[in-house]
DNA sequence: TATTGTTATACTCTATAACTATA
DNA sequence: TATAGTTATAGAGTATAACAATA
């Protein structure tokens, strides 16, 4: 450990971030939901095209907005999901440049799937918790996260 | 939004991820964590590297255990760091087919860069929500992950 | 002309398989 | 022989730049 690191932690916790990085256990959270996701052979980037679908049908440029990536980077995600047909392409009639994406019924199968996957991992570590009320209050405080996005988005929505 | 969805969804946010998908919330999570970092030039695996190092130097079998990642991803990952000067690579004395990783000074101050960074962007959206005692309860209630994941790990390195 | 989305290309992370060096 | 790690190669996600189709 370098000389920052011991300062920073606390004597009976040698292995540990430095207390309060709760960036790092952010970081630890997404690996969890990948290896999650893995069991249903999806990756990350498909999850989170899969749960926006389950809202609605959306155009590229929409999802490229509310993914954080660039327009091709949508097409490549969406490439892998129209391949194994759990997204449809459909063209949109009024604006032929536009392509909407739809979620097909396998979609939403295979999303309920991988949302029992990720579920099911983060309540076996939440278990670890000595305390199951502190497990309980892990797994509910991630709602509060739900709560917090649904916000922030409005709120950039109507700048 | 098509027929589960409405099914599951309250009418008064349809927009929202089915109640109680809580994996969900956290793949998003997880692009706010790789937004922030991308301030600091790093990349969400490179984080965790950093982050594991803090804790002391650390081999390549090590490490691949830890990310749960093939040890040929642990080169990959470790040759960015090496080349910017954030990681040191060393023989090991005893054992000269193992290699061990050291955090440099540089290294320390990009993780610390980093940890700003993803822990300044978390609040903000924290800070969407309406009541200022649910952001700071959102936030402390990731250090109840840290917990887990200490004790999880604790877990499975005595099975 | 401007906008929407795809294609071409390159870089990172991931894996499997083959290889090198060491034990 | 067995083990630790790297290299070779391939696929996915990411970006930028160039392009086609449409407005």
């Amino acid at each position: 450990m370098n000389a920052e690191a011991a300062a920073r932690n606390s004597p009976d916790t040698p292995e540990s971030g430095r207390p309060g990085s709760f960036g790092r256990t952010a970081a630890w959270l997404a690996k969890q939901v990948e290896i999650a996701l893995a069991t249903v052979d999806l990756s990350l980037p498909q999850y989170r095209v899969l749960g926006l679908l389950d809202a609605g049908p959306a155009v590229s440029s929409a999802l490229a907005d509310r993914l954080a990536v660039r327009p091709s980077s949508v097409t490549a995600i969406v490439d892998g999901l129209v391949a194994r047909g759990l997204v449809d392409r459909r063209a949109v009639v009024d604006d032929r440049r536009r392509v909407s994406h739809v979620l097909t019924s396998e979609g939403g199968q295979v999303l309920a799937a991988a949302d029992t996957a990720v579920e099911g991992r983060l309540a076996d570590i939440a278990r670890s918790l000595a305390d199951p009320s502190q497990a309980t209050r892990a797994i509910d405080d991630l709602g509060l996260w739900q709560q917090a996005f649904r916000d922030y988005h409005a709120a950039v929505a109507a700048r």
